[in-house]
DNA sequence: CTGAAAGCGCTAACAC
DNA sequence: GTGTTAGCGCTTTCAG
């Protein structure tokens, strides 16, 4: 293995040389630094990482943590995952991947071992186990998604209660006076990431702002419960005419159950949602939609980490604002 | 932060010592060690990795490298990941995540600078550009999937031929007499991984040692082609009463293109497939299918590298048995 | 602009 | 069964 002093002395200068010339953390005469360089390539010397995360303190590795919950969508994972490796490794920085299974003690593992010199948490809870941990440990993190209290932490999601509040307009805009909310399970709006609440939320003010006739649908993720709460609208509003989703798996079932009852979309009913491209873009009608933006997210992760670690400070909380992307299935009102 | 010096003063015994008693690399004395792990939890100690890597050169980190291409299925990228991750824990390693975007670079850069012990590769081409790196490299590696050559190498993956025999057989069970492979895009069993040609090989095999009729249909991922493979199948094939479909995204387009055409699945026609569990059991009707094993191919990839590591020899191919499972799109011959 | 040298915290001979 | 100690390869004062 060729190490830094092999190259000092093939370049003809001191290892402290060598080991600024690769930092750039002193000046270094243009002459001595093309020596080096050549040195660097001729004799193919890479810089040992553990050496140098022993001597500088920094691995320059960051932890990921990927959630297996159900109910999560897979590939939206994945993107923020390869934008988290992606931003990473342009901050000269690699990434380890930690399971949710972990729990507390990988998180503490890394950070205590020094594997890592900062994290990222994907896919919090409102109350989240982790949370103190995160708070008190010597390295600074940062979260994809809100807890209850972002308070001494970073957080950064997209602003779902825009994206509520964004669909509504979008529906208001095309003249639709009468629109329901279907969501995601009942349960999710006690627990899990508080995402849906604040959908609803903004939701619920946008329709109130624009003098609309609203409802809110909480729904299971099955194709027999996108149909009753179809029939269960179609019964109770029949004014409605349009209706914004939250919750993937359903997408498809609940628009085959409106078209079931005799609505076609979007002539008789507007449809939009807020779920991944790749899934509005695929469903029968194309469906005008707000996707959650992976890959800015991600790097704004690592951003806000980098930050931290140069010693500036980060804003606890950075909201994305959604965009919508207008597809086949909303017109405007009949 | 507290040191392995610290542990050692505070149980009154050398460093080493203690460096024993975490490795298990020699005998310790009972008393000693229950003082020692008492100083550990007392004082908080965690050993330093970079310090271990340095002195011991070994970073207990394997490197995944997750493929981004199109027509990959990511909910099983992330079955491999999740596998491989949870694998390398019960070995006492992490894992590093690297994007296929840094190709060979990437690969040269862990291994060189090692940050990493070994690689796990995933989604190999048949003639993929990092095998000679791979061969070349210092540190040992693992391939999820098959090249075209695999000397020198070690690869692990599901039997895909035996799968296609097995797809096969179950149908000849069944006494059906004429059946159809209705495969990936054509351009797949060109380049790509090879796994598409074994099926094929597989599928052939068993119909011609059981006597069946049978022909293979490559097949683009639309659902037009879907629609196109169908007709074609029923107009030139009438006595069809079997078909096996590895082409996820038609899996469905097709069973609705046969209903389409008047066949009714199972009763006229049978049909397995070749993909995840998730899609089989979604399908309009839930599909006899043989799944890729995700996490014993991960296991399985970790095991091997572990072996290598710790100096044993490693087969170079490694096959793991395909197994179906039966649902409701397959039943006797009327 | 460059060098010398003292560690960083741990492991693994080597000694007993 | 345990202790001593010489590195592992790099960074970073301190000195010039």
């Amino acid at each position: 293995m060729v190490k830094i002093t092999d190259v000092a002395r093939h370049a003809g200068v001191s290892p402290s040389t060598v080991s600024y010339a690769l930092s750039g953390k002193r000046p270094i005469s243009e002459e001595t630094r093309r020596r080096i360089e050549a040195s660097i390539l001729q004799l193919g010397y890479s810089p040992h990482a553990g050496a140098r995360a022993l001597a500088s303190s920094r691995s320059n590795v960051l932890a990921l943590v990927i959630p297996l919950r159900a109910g999560i969508h897979v590939p939206v994972v994945m993107q923020f995952a390869v934008s988290v490796v992606t931003s990473a490794r342009q901050h000269d920085h690699d990434v380890l991947l930690l399971t949710q299974e972990e729990g507390e003690a990988g998180l503490r593992r890394v950070a205590d071992t020094a594997l890592v010199d900062a994290l990222i948490v994907m896919d919090l809870q409102l109350h989240d186990a982790r949370l103190p941990l995160l708070r008190a440990l010597d390295r600074p993190s940062v979260l994809i998604g809100f807890p209850q209290e972002p308070e001494g932490l970073t957080c950064i999601d997209l602003d779902f209660r825009a994206a509520g509040e964004l669909c509504v307009e979008h529906l208001a805009g095309l003249g639709h006076r009468v629109i329901g909310l279907v969501g995601s399970p009942p349960e999710v709006y006690v627990r899990e990431t508080g995402f849906a609440q604040r959908v609803v939320q903004g939701f619920t003010a946008a329709a109130d702002r624009n003098g609309l006739s609203s409802s809110v649908h909480p729904c299971e993720s099955t194709p027999a419960a996108a149909r009753q709460v179809a029939e269960q609208l179609l019964r109770e509003r029949p004014a409605l005419t349009g209706v914004v989703v939250h919750n993937e798996p359903i997408l498809e079932p609940l628009i085959d159950a409106f078209e079931g009852l005799g609505l076609r979309v979007p002539r008789d009913l507007s449809v939009t949602a807020i779920c991944p491209d790749e899934l509005a873009e695929r469903a029968r009608v194309p469906v005008t939609s707000i996707a959650i933006p992976a890959a800015e997210v991600g790097a704004g992760a690592v951003d806000l980490l980098m930050k931290k670690l140069g010693g500036g400070a980060a804003p606890e909380v950075t909201l994305l604002s959604p965009r919508l992307t207008v597809r086949a299935s909303t017109m405007p009102r009949p």
